[in-house]
DNA sequence: GAAATATTGTTCGGGACCAAACACTTGTTG
DNA sequence: CAACAAGTGTTTGGTCCCGAACAATATTTC
């Protein structure tokens, strides 16, 4: 992942590709304000990954999608898989994978569900515990670093606006 | 992919993980207005990325990441192919497997650089331009819908405050 | 209460994704 | 110009990721 960044030569940066969008697409009738709301939350999203896969999950093993399992199931403290995959924005097939992983690390557990013999609960285990005891504050330091340059109203007027997207999108998502 | 949808029953929302994390760590000294823009740039991204790919590429055959690739080499008429992973986001390893895929629907082309022998350029071909022609506008469509509950300035805000952690990151990438 | 229906997690096939190792080409330096 | 360094795309091994098919279990219906 880090190849990524050491191989960026400043070619093409954030501006210009807007310039180029501009070039290209100027003639079309089309809603260039939503395009770029978009298109920058993929970006950001991006970049905050990568940041965060380098600076605190460097060292650790786990993956960004491993970390937000093992979060999730942290701070909901029990957790039926069916929920952790959609909290976690995986699908279910996914997260048996993951969960194989994150045992193999023995980080998480498996145990049946006590009445319902379909279902399957996860914990973390005592060392997976410990683990997010210490990776998330320096996680949630990370995430300061991030919107370091946007002042707290700005923080959560953006914070607001997402939530905006997001309820939006999961209102329409079953019609 | 919608898999994930029609199974989601509501018992975490939006709202309640909020509430869920508040419970879990009210205690700790933490950046939580970090905590809830960073978290929802991700949440939001995967919204998007999930209705994009349900809406516009259900049935093109399309990935998410084919389709930016693709997108790329558009806006920018003709690319090395360093350039396109660069601004697709991916690892030029990827690129090379994300490229083979769409040779083999015949929607871009690789040719060797004229002058450099190390180096590989990507064009669309006649079917992959038609497709991006037809595509993208419906693409845009579906953009606006996203960001539908977000006013006109609400939506030049977000933008920003993206491009504003976007730069921040990388002009801290490599320090 | 047996049959039909729904829910749940796993498996499977194929693509995406990364870092690292690689082969090849170009550029630099002595 | 020859050794060395840097740039470029591909290959490899392992994980993630999805949708669909599946097996097992639970619930509903009649």
């Amino acid at each position: 992942m880090r190849e990524r960044h050491t191989e960026m030569t400043g070619h093409h940066t954030l501006r210009s590709t807007e310039e180029a969008v501009g070039d290209r697409l100027g003639g079309l009738n089309l809603d260039f304000e939503a395009m770029w709301a978009v298109s920058n939350i993929y970006r950001a999203s991006t970049a905050i990954r990568n940041h965060l896969e380098q600076t605190v999950l460097r060292d650790t093993g786990l993956t960004w999608t491993g970390f937000v399992v093992m979060w999730v199931v942290w701070i909901w403290e029990e957790s039926e898989t069916r929920h952790v995959a959609e909290e976690a924005g995986i699908a279910k097939g996914t997260l048996t994978g993951v969960l194989k992983t994150l045992e193999s690390y023995r980080y998480v557990q498996r145990m049946p569900h006590p009445t319902d013999r379909r279902r399957v609960m996860v914990t973390l285990t005592p060392s997976g515990e410990r683990l997010m005891r210490t990776l998330f504050p320096q996680f949630n330091q990370e995430e300061a670093f991030v919107v370091r340059e946007l002042d707290s109203e700005r923080r959560r007027t953006l914070a607001a606006s997402l939530r905006l997207v997001v309820q939006h999108l999961e209102s329409a998502g079953r019609p």
